[in-house]
RNA sequence: GCGCCCGUAGCUCAGCUGGAUAGAGCGUUUGGCUACGAACCAAAAGGUCGGGGGUUCGAAUCCCUCCGGGCGUACCA
């Protein structure tokens, strides 16, 4: 990387003015004290350093520092100059056409990182229960985890997808009894969910049962009465059924789990009683009021938790605690949680237990991420959790698979997302997803132009291809430093953005912030469209045309991977 | 009350372990297609970084405090 090159230059010279006494006070240097930096007026040049910070070690002005320091570099290549504390660097032809041919020998595995520590890791999210359809606060997490996962893996960890599915417990009987009143209606019998709203709580009146209603009686055509079926059955059919719903959503959201973990799986295989009692084996169980309690508060939680309820039933935490210490089991380095925050109390009371059971809390990182606002003709919907429905299916519907995906995975985690469904729906030519996707659409167009014959309209004639397919696929495969030469000057901004997409992968993938990419990509456009303004790629001077054809190449190169492999929205060649 | 997140341009947001004149997109205004895709580009206007203290040579960034907003605070899942 340029920076670590510039850095690398910086220290050795630090080291060597050290030892000719040039730097006053100080006497030695421990590598990483300073940090590379972009300047913010790029007169300066391509990157920067701030060497103020050594003022107090060596005891003389920072631009005595600076001048001492540059006086010590040995490098011809490259331009370095002060201003005050700060040395500032100019990357040479030598440097920038080394970057470019490294895009050309890599392809789509460039910006992959060469080594790094990799780990075993095991990302769960969404996690939904399966008694209705996703909402648009799903979509966030679906969209975010699948861009994660993507990022991981090619960062080169090993990366395995998880869903829980939240299968047991009391709102399956829910949606069992909510099943039977639509099997009713649709039988013509007087029956509606309750009026009451605590009484309706026990429900889930939303629209979406009635086809399964109606899909339920093809299929038992002996029931003639809603009360005929066990609950137990409507139950398991209605489940299963949403589970069906969720899972060719997730697919067509190009969102891929290799596992959907049932809950209640966990629950008959045993593994929550032995969970239960290794949690008394470690002496931290006490009954209080006839439940039995963890106590989590020796752990860092503010306050104790029911672990077995006075009936004898678990709580949800108890399966919960399990489903964690089975992932650890599994032999997975590290989890990693997409969790809503308005589940974020969860991560103390889980991270306690992992401890309490002898295991390492640390390797459970909890990514918690703030919720969907739906924005509707300028106000806020805020999005309860079985209200004001508005369903992932609805929204992909109108927006597109690209668009949906690239607007859920391009905000911090940490920021409320404000979805305007008006704004999407109206004027999706404002979206940034069709400006990255034009962006690779015109440079796959110029790349076909330049082997195309030209036809002229006023004479007819035709003029033979700048390039032939052959002399295209040469520069492809044999691709020199000295090629991309002569465009330098114009295209530096251009190729250091390129450049910057190997750090970006690294600092993405390691704060897990997915958006850094999308920003990331609509900048590469930017400095792309700007160039494709400024330079005619297919130009009378052949040498030229060549070096320009080689940077279009790169573009498209890198567009291509961050977008389809990273964050997996489609890089037309066409639009 | 307590815990977590947020408060930066009219709107939506960046701003990396403190550093050079606080940046983008949208919107507004003004230019640019007889040439590779104008779904684009170039430029302008627009900011007491929620308020107040503190640390520092230096604070949007770190600490304290207040104000405003969101979420949570179950023997629900």
């Amino acid at each position: 990387m340029i920076k670590d090159y510039f850095i690398a230059k910086i220290e050795d010279a630090i080291i060597k003015a050290i030892n000719s006494d040039k730097l006053g006070a100080m006497k030695e240097y421990t590598k990483g004290t300073l940090a590379v930096e972009k300047p913010k007026n790029p007169a300066f040049g391509d990157f920067a350093v701030n060497v103020s910070s050594l003022a107090r070690m060596a005891r003389i002005a920072p631009p005595m520092i600076a001048g001492a320091i540059v006086e010590n570099i040995t490098d011809s290549e490259n331009e370095y100059s002060t201003v005050g504390g700060f040395i500032n660097f100019k990357a040479g032809e030598k440097l920038l056409s080394s970057l470019v041919k490294e895009i050309f020998e890599k392809k789509d595995l460039f910006g992959k990182p060469e080594n790094v520590q990799t780990e075993k890791i095991l990302l769960e999210y969404i996690s939904a229960n399966p008694t209705g359809p996703f909402h648009i606060g799903h979509g966030r997490w679906a969209a975010m985890g699948s861009v994660l996962a993507n990022l991981l893996k090619f960062y080169g960890h090993e990366v395995y997808q998880e869903f829980y599915i939240n299968d047991a417990g009391s709102q399956i009987q829910k949606l069992g009894n909510s099943l039977r009143i639509r099997i009713g209606q649709e039988l013509g019998e007087n029956i509606d969910f309750p009026e009451d709203e605590i009484e309706r709580k026990n429900f889930y009146p939303g629209d979406y049962l009635i086809p399964v209603a109606k899909k339920f009686l093809s299929e038992n055509p002996e029931v003639k009465s809603s009360q005929t079926p066990e609950l137990q059955e409507l139950c398991d059919y209605a489940k299963e059924e949403m589970e069906r719903l969720q899972r060719a959503l997730l697919e067509g959201f190009r969102v891929h789990f290799d596992k959907f973990y049932s809950e209640l799986d966990l629950h008959k295989s045993g593994k929550v009683e032995k969970c239960v009692q290794k949690l008394r084996d470690s002496g931290k169980i006490y009954e209080k009021d006839g439940a039995e309690w963890f106590k989590s508060s020796d752990y860092g939680d503010d306050q104790d938790r029911v672990i077995k309820k006075a009936d004898g039933s678990n709580t949800y935490l108890t399966a919960d605690i399990a489903y964690h210490i089975d992932k650890l089991e599994r032999g997975f380095d590290r989890l990693i949680n997409i969790w809503g925050a308005d589940h974020h109390g969860y991560v103390a009371r889980v991270k306690a237990s992992i401890e309490a059971l002898g295991y390492d809390p640390e390797k459970l990182e909890v990514l918690l991420g703030q919720l969907v606002n739906l924005v509707i003709n300028g106000n806020e919907v805020r999005m309860g959790k079985r209200k004001n429905m508005v369903t992932l299916d609805d929204l992909i519907e109108e927006v597109g698979v690209d668009a949906t995906r690239f607007w859920m995975s391009m905000r911090n985690i940490d920021t409320t997302l404000d979805f305007d469904i008006e704004l999407a729906k109206t004027n999706t030519d404002e979206n940034p997803v069709f400006y990255v996707q034009y962006a690779h659409a015109r440079a796959c167009s110029i790349l076909r132009n330049v082997v195309s014959e030209k036809l002229d309209t006023q004479t007819g004639e035709k003029a033979p291809a700048p390039m032939s397919q052959e002399e295209l696929n040469e520069l492809i495969q044999n691709f020199t430093e000295d090629l991309v030469v002569p465009t330098l000057d114009s295209a530096k901004r251009l190729i250091l953005k390129l450049e910057e997409y190997k750090s970006l992968i690294k600092t993405s993938a390691q704060t897990r912030q997915v958006y850094t990419i999308c920003r990331y990509v609509q900048e590469l456009a930017s400095e792309f469209h700007s160039f494709y303004n400024a330079n005619r790629v297919i130009c009378d001077d052949k040498t030229l045309m060549k070096s320009r054809i080689a940077l279009v190449y790169a573009v498209k190169t890198v567009l291509h991977s961050a977008m389809e492999n990273i964050l997996g929205v489609t890089a037309p060649e066409r639009m």
